[in-house]
DNA sequence: ATTATGATTATTGGATCCAAAGTAAAGGCT
DNA sequence: AGCCTTTACTTTGGATCCAATAATCATAAT
């Protein structure tokens, strides 16, 4: 694994969720090498780690085509993030939270808290609160004694629209993507709470909704007309 | 992707979960290839793919050793299955069962009741059960239109013993075996009526529990002493 | 004696070559 | 004219070669 390997397959992977390949479209390693300027050598091994983390699949016997996802896809890949997040959480708060990790947690939250405090967004904040997120959520899904959960997230996360922080669409409509972060940041804290409280199935409920934030919440959260 | 690719594969994906590598070893490209016969070329390609499936894992800077399970994710995959198997269940029941699916998941649940009515078991009866697990599980998280679960517990069952027709370990204790099948088909039942009566979150509720069968039952479904 | 630096070795990554398999195209036969 | 067969070309898979890098070992210096 060099850095080439490595390049050459995150960018690649950049390359099919920014949609630069029609969905559907085969793959040729040849085509794919010049492109990116290297040989065939990493396009071939960079395919198979995209073919398991589901962007790529085979086209009939030979090669490799661009997945296509449809709307039910994309539903199903955030439902699975809820799920599997929310099983993070519920074991987290069986288990019991370390004082470490409830440090840590609230340290992102009190962040979060700030964020949110002004009353309004500026486009700086948006990176701010990515990082956060990223924390909040890596902590607890780190946090239980176990990869595989966390795992099985990494590799659902390689679906570009499902990521935990594909939250933020919307940039020229700040104001919104505020009431979005705000209810974002209101779930951390109830998640943070059943969590300090050991209330297994009400970290999870609240985890699998948190998930849907991006999903269909932009409907509610529209001003009304 | 030739025979032979697939093949080095699964073979190596069979060595390693018949532990025929030490949990932690390093595994070299050449030494392997030598092992099986074959150039270096399909072995990295193969450690690429094995690596996704996580029974492989990078080694520092350099190279991939296989991957060690304590028993905490042995737990954790199981649960896995059962959150991801659990949400296919739910939105199944949620959208509607399509009559087609009723009726096969009817016609495989037949099978099953017919293998559990002669009141034991015998050795042939397993592969039987093994087929019929395989296509009651198949079925439901293959009809909720989106193959983005199925993904997702494909790749969470490439851990060994992660995979729902691991159930069957004792093929020494049949007496066992019968009972646990026996509530396994229990619970296959009471999963179709969910299904059937578009009750979501018992649905969800029932399969996740179904999961944990091979995991901690054995004791409570021991004889009492 | 211990550590640091240099050299040697082992192993991986990238490129290229060859073979095999698939696909498309062209030509012949009915 | 249509269909089948054969041939040529495209593309992938496997092997090998070379280069780069990490690891190890040895030697020397503090």
């Amino acid at each position: 694994m060099s850095n080439n390997d490595k390049s050459v397959i995150s960018r690649l992977r950049k390359l099919i969720s920014e949609g630069a390949y029609a969905p559907g479209e085969r793959l040729g390693e040849v085509a794919v090498a010049e492109q990116l300027g290297v040989s065939r050598t990493p396009v071939r091994l960079a395919f198979r780690t995209l073919e398991q983390e589901g962007l790529l699949q085979q086209a009939g016997k030979r090669g490799f085509m661009v997945r296509e996802f449809t709307q039910a896809d994309v539903h199903c890949a955030v439902e699975v993030r809820g799920v599997l997040e929310g099983l993070a959480a519920r074991r987290l708060a069986e288990q019991g939270l370390p004082p470490s990790v409830h440090k840590e947690l609230n340290f992102w939250i009190q962040k979060g808290k700030k964020l949110i405090a002004k009353g309004y967004l500026v486009e700086a904040d948006i990176n701010q609160w990515s990082e956060l997120n990223a924390h909040f959520h890596g902590i607890i899904i780190n946090s239980i004694g176990s990869g595989v959960v966390a795992d099985a997230i990494a590799r659902n996360n390689h679906l570009p629209f499902a990521a935990a922080d594909s939250i933020i669409i919307d940039r020229d409509d700040l104001e919104r993507e505020f009431k979005k972060l705000q209810l974002a940041q209101l779930h951390h804290e109830l998640i943070f709470q059943s969590l300090s409280q050991g209330e297994g199935a009400r970290a999870e409920m609240l985890m699998r909704e948190h998930a849907l934030i991006g999903l269909r919440y932009p409907e509610l959260l529209a001003d009304a007309e």
